[in-house]
DNA sequence: ATTTCCTTTTTGTACGGACAAGTTAATTAA
DNA sequence: TTAATTAACTTGTCCGTACAAAAAGGAAAT
């Protein structure tokens, strides 16, 4: 029979990454040394950097030879498509709006992903947002989540307006892996209108679906960009 | 001074790497185990175990406790943009025709990234690509490198069709990264005729850029996409 | 023939120690 | 004051050991 023993350096990289995701560890300060961890958990330098090791790949430390552990900003949403020069830049004013607030629906047909049963039998939440770069209108967003995995959320309540910042500090949860689809569409009536572009231009479709680390809670997502003025990015590394 | 001293572990990657990409241990085969390393090598599983961990990290191997380390079937071009259902899958009938043969030209300014002094300094190669799928054209690929770090590779040399696999098991060259920039745009008089749609029809522009193991050599692509039938995929995890 | 048990092999976790290498800040020498 | 040196601290590499956990295969019992 499995014995599914806890192990250590997992506690610690839970303790550590609990700590980072509530603030206690603020973004680009320093963790505690290593030897200092292995004081305060009893335990030698060989268990404290596995855990270590594991929180770098998963992206929330950065490691600095001679210096130490640096806590990163998280929600760079791992490898994922972001609008050129979008994230961590000051070469555009971004601005997010809510166009429609979390509520409760039912599972719209467009999302371009299998549910899973849990799924299926419940209802969902539904919200939709459109994000502007210089106030031009770029990207129209809709997202879906299975309302009996997460309570509703309203937007007001966001951390500083992002959603996914919400998730990992209140609720703790974090995006695990992603599966994207894109196609390039004629853009229809509704959504020119919203974007304020022409019937028919070509636009980029993207359906998305978020994997978290609350093993029945899926993130799903179909955006429409407008392409024209700036291209959609993302690069992979390592 | 910065020593810059040989790392013992490194060196054993680099062995178990070289002999990956030779195909002297073949893909789904199991390495030889931790201990055998160790007498090989004269050393302790600590250090075989590091090498182990970098080579998992760059996707060569897979781990499987109580069995071994498996090789991986190597070429997913990381998280890149696939064709849905391209990647392992008979789902379709995938087949690719060197349109252009590879040979030597000016740059191309279509290429969507600064090009270094040094590549700017050289000439480079150019081929064409048509990606096809049950018969049908649905991709159409420009690809260029410089001449000054990468002699010209004829088609008919490249293994098993695929022009990565050449870089990886003949020239020991490993895709660390790449960047791209997506775009939905009306097809063009020239591209409609070759994929074998009508003109002003939404595809999707990708550029691309290949970062390699080796410093000064980048791939940069040009891709155009009809995503009517088969849409994009990608997907990232961890 | 099938199941059960045990042994062997292999990877995983953890301990404890030693020294190397990079960073920073205080101290010393010019 | 400025430059060089030193000391303290931190992460990186490597050694050697021990036992746990998972997988595989053979032996024994049913």
């Amino acid at each position: 029979m499995p014995v599914n023993k806890i192990k250590k350096y997992h506690q610690i990289q839970e303790y550590i990454k609990k700590r980072i995701q509530t603030q206690k560890y603020p973004p680009d300060s320093y963790l505690p040394s290593e030897s200092d961890f292995c004081v305060q958990f009893g335990t030698t330098r060989t268990t404290v950097r596995k855990a270590l090791d594991e929180l770098l790949k998963e992206g929330f430390i950065v490691k600095e030879h001679g210096r130490g552990s640096k806590v990163v900003e998280r929600g760079k949403y791992l490898g994922l498509l972001s609008i050129k020069g979008f994230s961590g830049s000051t070469d555009y004013k971004v601005r997010t709006k809510v166009t429609v607030e979390p509520k409760i629906v039912e599972w719209d047909p467009v999302i371009g992903f299998p549910l899973s049963e849990d799924e299926k039998s419940s209802k969902c939440v539904y919200f939709q947002r459109v994000r502007y770069i210089d106030d031009q209108p770029v990207v129209l967003e809709n997202n879906w989540y299975a309302l009996n995995a997460l309570e509703p959320i309203r937007s007001e309540e966001f951390v500083e307006g992002s959603f996914f910042k919400t998730l990992s500090q209140e609720y703790l949860i974090e995006i695990m892996g992603a599966e994207q689809e894109l196609r390039s569409v004629p853009a229809s009536r509704d959504i020119a209108e919203k974007l304020g572009i022409t019937f028919g231009t070509p636009i980029l479709h993207i359906s998305i679906r978020f994997r978290t680390s609350w093993p029945n809670l899926n993130l799903y997502g179909d955006l429409y960009c407008n392409t024209t003025e700036y291209a959609i990015r993302n690069s992979y590394f390592l």
